[in-house]
RNA sequence: GGAGAGAUGGCAGAGUGGUCGAUUGCGGCGGUCUUGAAAACCGUUGAGGUGUAACAGCCUCCGGGGGUUCGAAUCCCUCUCUCUCCGCCA
């Protein structure tokens, strides 16, 4: 959520900004601009009318002890004026509050200043690629032939214990999975990172402050009768740890990792993109999160992509790094980097990591704020980063080493797993 | 699931209708003392809105919502949550 200081006074800025996005804010930022002056006009008149009736109460106290009952009386005509008028006027301001807050949780975050426009992935930029894309012969399966071959992913049995989309790992990659999550959380600690072990369920308060709701309501599997969420990410809940908190400075960088289950609705998904392991409704990741000062959280974005970026060369994957587009980066990031795996047999990138800032945006909706130098409380910035998702570093690790004897290990998993290849 | 108790500032914990945004203690910050530290002593220490060039001022907030009253942290209703005991149970 933009802060309201920002509509009121650089409205223009926002509205060329969001074009960025594809976005026309036009709109809506006039109608804020105008309930917000409505909003802080109601607000001037109840609390002038307020510290009337504050005193007049006072006034009134103070005339009943010294047993000057009538004057009190004719003062109550006022005070009971008043309260009917003060009933009004609350009402009015709490609904221009409402339609202020309606309007401002619509808009997008702002992109970057250097994040180019664009309509869709297409439009994203390659930063960089590293890496070597492995020469497969002709014969080489795609994951989902080989998880059979190997007997290793089981879709079919997934599919009868739940659905499409939740599938049951089997002996050597359920141990493959359990040796990328302990590599992922040892490697993440060894760079500064707390582990938590987080909620899996999380409340509505906790999906809205890092902007799940409402922007992508469809998208999360919600509990009804108690109202509650599954987690996408476990960004969600980790970054909600410091809702409603005030940090000083001396807590920075606040850097956090958990590993969770995320579970995903994937509504309007369709065709060779579900296919295999590319994309699930339950998959497990390792998530990555920093809460930092505002002047040092590009460089941290930065410092977020090189981390990730080291991970995937340790597991001797090819990758690229795109930076989004303006219409691919999502409601509340201002930058986001992609990291995607060549996955070999499908000759397709694999997205296994999205990191991003989100500036003020997701701090601004929970309330995270910290005390600078000076005393002075500002909102902090959030990022977050996957390192790493499972489910696709597990297509390219198969794919891509596969050889006629089995799967290769990389060394680098060899002393998690125990075992060096799949056969 | 059944019964009971409770929710107050960073924490602990007073406050049952009238300058209570809230006594006090701890913690934090600043200072005195000290070579330095500790102890002791003194001072200071919530957030939001409005407003101002900046101060000031004004308003709101004692779990959430509603009500009674001229006036509510204090009374009433309701919701949520927490704790204790019992039951069940990984």
């Amino acid at each position: 959520m933009l802060q309201i200081n920002l509509v009121r006074e650089n409205s223009q800025l926002i509205v060329d900004r969001l074009k960025v996005r594809n976005f026309d804010a036009r709109g809506i930022v006039e109608k804020i601009i105008d309930v917000d002056a409505r909003r802080r006009e109601a607000q001037k008149n109840l609390d002038d009318n307020l510290a009337e009736s504050k005193s007049l109460a006072r006034r009134i106290g103070e005339l009943y002890k010294s047993g000057k009952k009538e004057e009190a009386e004719k003062i109550k005509e006022r005070t009971t004026r008043l309260k009917h008028i003060n009933k009004d006027l609350q009402q009015k301001l709490e609904q221009y509050k409402v339609d202020q807050e309606d309007l401002l949780i619509r808009l997008p975050n702002i992109p970057h200043e250097t994040v180019t426009p664009g309509d869709s992935e297409d439009d994203n930029q390659v930063v960089s690629e590293s890496g070597t894309i492995p020469g497969l012969t002709d014969t080489a399966l795609p994951h989902w032939e080989l998880a059979a071959k190997f007997d290793i992913v089981d879709f079919e049995t997934g599919n009868k214990i739940t659905g499409a989309g939740f599938p049951l790992y089997k002996g050597k990659v359920a141990k493959l999975q359990r040796a990328l999550v302990s590599f992922f959380l040892d490697k993440a600690m060894e760079a500064g990172y707390a582990e938590y072990q987080v909620p899996l369920i999380v409340n509505r308060d906790s999906a809205f402050g890092t902007g799940q709701l409402p922007d992508k309501d469809g998208q999360m599997y919600h509990i009804p009768s108690d109202n509650l969420f599954l987690i996408p990410t476990s960004e969600v809940p980790l970054t909600n740890i410091f809702r409603d908190v005030i940090l000083e400075e001396r807590d920075f960088p606040v850097k956090c990792t958990a590993y969770s289950t995320c579970f995903r609705r994937e509504a309007g998904s369709y065709g060779k993109d579900v296919k295999g392991l590319n994309r699930l409704h339950q998959f497990d990741k390792v998530e990555i999160v920093q809460v930092v000062k505002p002047e040092e959280s590009y460089k941290v974005l930065d410092e977020m992509v090189k981390y990730v970026g080291k991970l995937i060369d340790l597991l001797e994957l090819p990758y690229r790094i795109t930076k989004l587009c303006g219409g691919d980066l999502g409601f509340a990031a201002s930058m986001t980097y992609d990291m995607e795996v060549f996955s070999t047999a499908q000759k397709k990138w694999l997205e296994v990591s999205s990191i991003s800032n989100f500036e003020s945006f997701q701090a601004n909706r929970m309330k995270l704020r910290y005390r600078d130098g000076q005393g002075k409380i500002n909102l902090a910035h959030t990022l977050n980063g996957s390192a790493l998702a499972l489910p696709r570093i597990i297509a390219a690790l198969l794919e891509n080493n596969q050889t006629e004897n089995g799967i290769n290990i990389p060394g680098v998993l060899v002393p998690y797993t125990g075992f060096e290849i799949i056969n």
